[in-house]
Parts: structure tokens; sequence; C-alpha cells
DNA sequence: AGGTCCGATGTCAGCTTCTGACATCAGAGT
DNA sequence: ACTCTGATGTCAGAAGCTGACATCGGACCT
């Protein structure tokens, strides 16, 4: 056994997300997260940059799944369909976790700051993808614009997805919401 | 004369500006900002919501200009015709703002909690265009991406009009991105 | 075995952002 | 004159976040 109890980021980010569900992200401090995970407030901010962060782990690596989809995509592919791959192959990383999903998505659905933070990730995802563009030799601003615009049909897929009422997967909405882009801006 | 000098919320407002410009966001307290406008710390959170938010204050304008635009749009018009119409609608409100509009795009650029309230000021944009829409008569998700993708071309634009070796007014580059907008994604 | 070093955590002190509660006082309205 | 309002000041304090330094089990070397 190790001087301290293992897996002190997962206990860490255990513990927010508990608490942010029970009692809002606002109403709860860092100092009862680590109280509840048996550490201290300083160690919180070792392994989190702020507060908000504890939500945002995993989209690294939804960042890096898409990116390399795109990367992989025929190089005939025309870019709108080089981004619809990056955006299909993040079907299977959702698939059963729907219910989390949700849950996060209700935290921070229900405050101002944690929506900016989501937004940044997002963009910074677009700017990710956009660069995935340009290495496959799309110009700019093609580039950038499939790219903001297949994390707007991302956005839209997800938000359909969480849904209660909608019980399609995530797959299937992400083409349904690219053939509807594609109708909307052709009729434009 | 009144008790106190006048437009307090000007002199916060231009006072932070210059600070922002000076030292940099970050490195600019609230203290300062009020010392430099002779007022209080506790002033400057009763005119500004937070330290962030004196950079957004016109974004309420925008939203206002780009909704009634769409609205005002002929019956007839398709969703992303509407759409265009809000985008271009702003080209007169940035006319002879250029300079400022570079000066205020550096200091968001450099920071990341400025880039975050600056998206979320987007995604009320965006929100805003799509209740527009629906308005119209328009529904989801045709409106949702409709609003999204017209936000991208927005953004789009106005990065390049930003960029200094760019010589074209804004509303010609709202144009020319819409169309590139329409070839990306009629090719994907 | 003994010594040394490393890295995760603790401790503490401090700054900054932001909020609530209450005081002050010029000017407008009566 | 009297009151009332609204913008500002004053004060105290919670919470987020950071730097500097201490601690000490375990890994690694000799």
């Amino acid at each position: 056994m190790g001087r301290w109890e293992p897996d002190a980021q997962g206990r860490l980010a255990r513990a927010a997300m508990e608490l942010y569900i029970e009692r809002g992200f606002d109403s709860t401090s860092v100092a009862e997260i680590a109280k509840r995970a048996g550490l201290t407030e300083r160690t919180f901010f070792r392994h989190f940059a702020d507060k908000r962060e504890v939500l945002f782990g995993g989209s690294a690596g939804l960042q890096d799944l898409m990116v390399e989809a795109v990367r992989g995509a025929p190089k005939s592919a025309a870019p709108m369909a080089a981004v619809a791959a990056g955006l299909l192959a993040t079907g299977p990383l959702f698939q059963d976790r729907r219910e989390y999903a949700r849950q996060r998505h209700a935290v921070i659905a229900a405050n101002a700051e944690l929506r900016e933070r989501e937004l940044i990730k997002l963009a910074s995802l677009a700017s990710a993808l956009a660069d995935a563009l340009r290495g496959r030799g799309v110009n700019d601003p093609a580039a950038s614009l499939s790219a903001e615009a297949g994390i707007a049909v991302f956005r839209v897929a997800f938000d359909r997805w969480i849904d209660i009422s909608n019980k399609r997967d995530l797959t299937q909405l992400i083409r349904e919401s690219l053939d509807e882009l594609k109708a909307v801006t052709a009729a434009g």
C-alpha cells in the first residue's frame, strides 16, 4: 500500500460530480469536494486547473478521435465528407454513456460558467478539425467553415441524442443533421 | 453639477479598456480600474457583472440588429437567406470602427477567459437568430442549423475583416463567406 | 542494509474576484 | 422645509486560485 489512497484524481472527479449533481455547481466549494475525496483543496488544484475543468477531462480524447478520423478519410473525400467521417467516428465513444452524458449535460446546462467552458472546448475542437483539413490540403476559409459547420452539426445532433424523448442513436442523428445542413444551405 | 462626476459607467469602461491594453487583462485588477476611474471597486461591480463584461456591453445591440433584420426579411425568403439578411445588416454598425474592433479583438484573443465570454455571446446570438427563424415558421433542426451556420459565417468573415492585410469591407466578406459555405456543404 | 532522491501530498499565507448589508447625501418632487 | 430616491461609499467576508516550503513513503543505487 502506498503512502496515500490511490487514484486521487479519480476520487476528486467523482466527489465533484456527486456534489455538482446533489447541490449544483455554484453551491459546492472546492473545499467540500476535497474533503469528500479525503484530500486538501490545494491538491484539487494540482489535478484540475479550475473547478470547471473536472467536467471536461474527456474532451481531449474526443478531439483526438475526430482528428484521427479526419486524417484517415479517403484522400479523394471532399472537405465536408472528411469532417463527416470525424463526427461519425465519435459514435462508439458515447454508445453506452447516454445516461452519464445526460447527467453531465444537465449540470452544464444549469450554469453559465460551465456553458462558457463547454463552448471553448467545442471551439478548440473546431480549430483542431480545421487544422486537420488544412493538413489534407484544404485552404481557408473552406477549412474553417467546414470545421465550424461540422461542430454545429455535432452540437445539434448531440442535443437531439440527449433529448429524453429520442431513442435513435447518435450516429444516425449526426447523419440526419448533416443532411439537414446540406438542404438548408442549398436553399439559401 | 451632481454629487458625482457624470458617466461613471463610461469612465469605468474607458479605464478598463486602457488598462487591458496597457498591461493585459489578467494583470489588471478591478481595484486598479476603479481607482483610475475615481470610483470604488464595489461600484465597478454595480455597473458590470464581472471583470470581463466591460468588453461585451455592445453585444446586445448587435443581437437586436440581427434579429430585427431576420424578422424583416421577405416572407418568401428561405431560412438561410433570412439569416444572410441578418448578418449583412450589421455591416454599417462596424463601418468606422475597424481600429477599435481590432484593439478589442487583440485583448480578447490574448486571454482564455475572454474568449470564453465571447463564445457565449455568439452562442446567445445564434440562439436569438434561431428563435427569430422559428418566428418565421422555420422548424428545428433547420432553424438551429441555419442560425449556427450563420454565426460561423459571421465569425469567419469578421476575422478576415480584422486581418490587417485585408482591406475589403465587412459586408463583402460576409457575402463571400456565405458563398464559400454553400460551396463547401454542397460538395460534402 | 544503508543512503539518496523523487514525487505526491500537506500546510500556510496571501491576492483577487465577487456579494450582502448598511451608511451617506445631493437633488427631485411635494 | 421635508421626504424620498438612487448612486455611491464602507466594511466584512466567502470562495477561487497561487506560490513557497515542509513532509515522508517508496524507488533506485551502491
